[in-house]
DNA sequence: ACCTGAACACCGTTCAAGT
DNA sequence: ACCTGAACACCGTTCAAGT
């Protein structure tokens, strides 16, 4: 994890509040209420202090969140025992860095404001390129390769996380909704045919699923 | 795509602006300045109207972007003659939708405000479906089949579309510099070889190779 | 029914000054 | 070096009133 830009070297102003208070301090905020409620003003308030001394100790908000990621993948992905078999290493890998960000509903705000690369998630994607590179994949294709997991299951987390959100606050029919009960099955006779069934169907965790084929179509010799 | 609330039954004071008048002119908001650019009192100055009046022609801002994107599929999203073959048609519409939605860098926004239900992609959807269904997949496997594709092509959408963001704004070292020069190779040794071509490998455009490795996958006997 | 003016309750960030 | 006060330049949305 990248370090405060500078040592301490020559003295000045003790400091009243660390890098690390600021970060612990968010992650409370975020936990109770909500990343919405997570404004510079609000956390200077509760670290009993003023915005700008936030400036001191974080570049800005969006290098805040980064830190507040990297924060929960250090507490929370713990390295599991991995399958020998690399394909399974793969799966299992992905599949563990899937579940705890999933359970993290204000990781959207983060995924798209910087790629995964806490310290702790490395390791995660060292054993997927190494069990790409033991099927038998060139490094090249086997980083590649690994991208193509991360989109799948980025995609899936953002995907299913808005959706989510909307539901809550909402009662009203969804978009969605609207267009479906607006089919012409002899445009799209598939979907009209699949129409009932598409809330209950989409709302299904395939996760894994898709990973296991995904997995499959990148091992299989082409 | 579904219609404004209500229609005009009774008489009152004659509208002044329309709906299509205030997405129409969001949408040059947007593609002259960016969507960071587009806010309710922006529009109502550049329609020559109040904040206010906008709320009678659209419920919220992100109702806004849904209409948004709804109209940016219409006019772009034209449908391309697909092969016979049904392998290749899932990948040729799968393309298509990825194609067009990459080159709309204020996409995010959006598919993170609501799922692609625009009525004209939906016919890629009745094409990726159907020709699930025609490989040999029950209609519901088609359906989890298509949503893993849409993970894969949203992430990919999202992931890089942000990645371009965070090079613009900024010439400073990415967090992702910093951590791979930080590297251990002891600890991570397939990361540590590839280092030094992890940036342009994953600046590579392999949405296709990875989309057929999914539709392969997906297609394959289990 | 449609539009306006004024207000509510906020934002992130910068600047200049203090200790 | 670290922190403060005040300000800049904004937001989305609601309310009450006008035509």
């Amino acid at each position: 994890m990248p370090q405060p830009p500078a040592p301490r070297k020559t003295l000045g102003r003790p400091p009243r509040i660390s890098r690390e208070e600021v970060v612990t301090t968010a992650r409370r905020i975020v936990d109770t209420e909500g990343v919405d409620r997570l404004t510079m003003r609000r956390l200077a308030t509760e670290i009993g202090s003023t915005p700008m001394a936030l400036y001191h100790h974080v570049r800005n908000k969006e290098e805040l969140l980064v830190l507040l990621l990297d924060d929960y993948a250090t507490r929370t992905l713990h390295r599991p025992d991995l399958p020998a078999q690399p394909r399974e290493r793969i799966v299992v890998a992905a599949a563990t860095i899937h579940e705890a960000l999933a359970a993290c509903p204000w990781i959207v705000e983060v995924l798209t404001a910087d790629d995964l690369m806490a310290t702790s998630a490395l390791w995660f994607v060292e054993q997927i390129v190494d069990g790409l590179v033991e099927c038998g994949l060139s490094p090249e294709r086997a980083v590649h390769g690994y991208r193509a997991i991360w989109y799948y299951t980025a995609g899936e987390i953002v995907v299913r996380v808005t959706a989510a959100r909307r539901r809550t606050d909402d009662d009203r029919p969804t978009y969605r909704e609207q267009v479906f009960a607006d089919l012409d099955p002899g445009e799209l006779p598939r979907l009209a045919q699949v129409a009932d069934h598409w809330a209950p169907l989409t709302a299904e965790d395939t996760y894994l699923d898709g990973l296991r084929a995904l997995v499959d179509g990148l091992l299989a010799p082409r």
